[in-house]
DNA sequence: AATGAATGAGCATTCATTCAT
DNA sequence: TATGAATGAATGCTCATTCAT
């Protein structure tokens, strides 16, 4: 922190974001953030309507940045499981280089804020589709929502989990979550969910 | 809540779980624990000695029943296969009758807690490597902890998102979660796992 | 303190004094005292009817033993000059051997608690009334209660101070407080009044 | 109290001696100091960091001007009777028109504050050392500091206890604590100094 | 834009005491 | 006598926010 670069509302959010992701929203305070961002703590009501605000300011960043990288990925003249793959590695690609704030977004968040809930019914319900038409191109029956609904959380949560878990994981294994890990990484995940999906796709197909 | 039976002690652990699992351990605090849980506030310190008490009883009390659930479900003379299987029916069955109390702590689980990480960190070394053991009767190179690293918490992470994304999806999608969507939602998990893992067992031993 | 030996009433004054001495009556709870004396909590208000209670109960042990010593070191068949000494003797002797005692009560002494102040009155009254007799058989004015009311807490307080600041001293002359150290003490402490009050009486009795 | 000139701060250390030489550091809460001074309580966390900041800076305000009151008495042209008389002249001046603040320092306190024990040995060794250049002068040993430390405190002791019992003093004799009192009180204080120790040096030459 | 004093509600904890057993 | 659960008030402190400057 203590950058004095940016400006003042930047680092506002920049410092926030990296607290939240470390001790929760609610466990953060104004003041704290205010100091380790080197603003004065008026200052954030100033820019941001109060610390709720800040929240809303975060959710918005990530969305803008992070639809964008699925959509990118998806591509009618492509495959799906090339798609998918594609899906997988922007993900895994994003997740690396916004840590912070997707764990923020993910993890950080106490569950019942009614400020955000409506933002993310609506974020969650878009990702959902978008992954969903992919996987009917995938030989899955386009309205069994049940299974699109318990896959496509399945891969999202895989992958944050593991940047969740990748602290503690450092203590017990001493990985190195360097570029080769990663390009292991996006692998293991790939084919374990191409396998898994297909593998369901072909059973369904039997019957 | 509210509910006169049981020890102020378990009324107090009850209802705790209870907040936090729908608001987080920070935003809840210990006089609305106390009221809601019909208790005088000094009784938290006086059982578990503060607030903090409560996550470390509530952590304990998890392991203490969640261990089990993974443990009794591995059987040397069954097939690895039906092992994990078993594995995930069980783990499902207790997130489902446990439903806070794992929202809880896997909730409070990314958030730095002194009091919380030296337990935190043990435990999940314990629940990896008891699927470790498991995976590579699978036919995965028991020595390739970055595989079974990424796996195991993947298939963990994705039964708790489900649970997590519960009453969204309720929303989004008018699910009716009674026994027979948890019969489809057992089939499809163990399906994605299993066909997932065997098709990587499959490419790492052609090479 | 852990000491099985004595009643449990005796326990809790004796822990009492000793924690009181040290860190003040304010700020001993009666859950320590409980816990150092060996005694359930409650039998604080059985034996004393609650904290202030033993303050109460100290006070009277202290001025129990106090007077006497006073009262017995004073001998109308010896010079009023060595009476003073007799006095300065025992009172030394006494604060050496219940100074945590006198300790409290020096302590406690100028802070107006309601309970005590009626306590205090009376028995600070009859101290210097004691005191007063003597120091006009020294050739002081009996009914100059200016004099006696200025050079009798002096004498006492003094050797009181000393007392108080035992344990800084220590640190910085590094002194050995054993009974040569005590003689000597003595000496000085009688001298010092001696010569200070059969001064000033000679002054007096020259105009 | 409630004097609304001043500052905030002001107002809060100044209540606080008010409060603290009545009752005690620890009787005390810092509700009251903030109610009594006509300030929000939050505000004392804000000048002082609390509580216990509130003491240390009444420790340092008391200091900066006692320490001054003793250095001004001491002077190498005036004989060291006159230095000894100006030096409890000035003090009993100083004690009178600080006495809530002295009374905090030297009586209200626990005995055993960490933050406080610093400061304290450090100051009352310099005062010791102070008075203990003019003792030698007085004829006694320079390097007989037993005699130094029991005099020296003493003095300071004796006039700080007539300020503690000063209530009590009203109550049993009815003074009128006027200048008129005061005039004589130094009077007798210097005198029963001067011949004690002028009585004490004169033995100790003679041998 | 920016400051920092000020507010009032809230925090977790600890207090001395009481009471049923 | 003795226990320990339970009470309700009080403890010191921190919260997000506001406001005059």
């Amino acid at each position: 922190m203590e950058q004095e670069d940016k400006t003042p509302k930047g680092r506002i959010l920049e410092t926030a974001i990296s607290l939240f992701s470390k001790r929760g929203y609610d466990a953060v305070g104004v003041r704290e953030i205010a100091e380790k961002a080197n603003v004065n703590i008026s200052m954030i009501s100033y820019y941001y309507n109060g610390k709720i605000g800040i929240l809303v300011a975060l959710f918005e960043e990530f969305h803008n940045q992070y639809h964008q990288t699925i959509v990118n990925a998806i591509d009618e003249d492509k495959s799906p499981e090339l798609c998918i793959q594609a899906i997988i590695y922007n993900m895994i690609d994003f997740v690396r280089t916004h840590t912070d704030l997707v764990m923020v977004v993910f993890n950080a968040l106490p569950l019942d804020i009614p400020e955000i809930n409506e933002l993310k019914t609506e974020k969650i319900n878009r990702l959902i589709q978008t992954i969903g038409e992919l996987a009917h191109r995938l030989g899955i029956d386009p309205n069994d929502r049940v299974l699109i609904s318990i896959v496509g959380p399945s891969l999202f949560s895989s992958i944050l989990t593991h940047f969740r878990l990748r602290s503690i994981q450092k203590e017990v294994f001493h990985f190195d979550f360097n570029d080769d890990y990663y390009e292991r990484y996006k692998a293991i995940i790939s084919n374990l969910f191409l396998y898994g999906v297909t593998g369901i796709a072909g059973r369904q197909n039997q019957k």
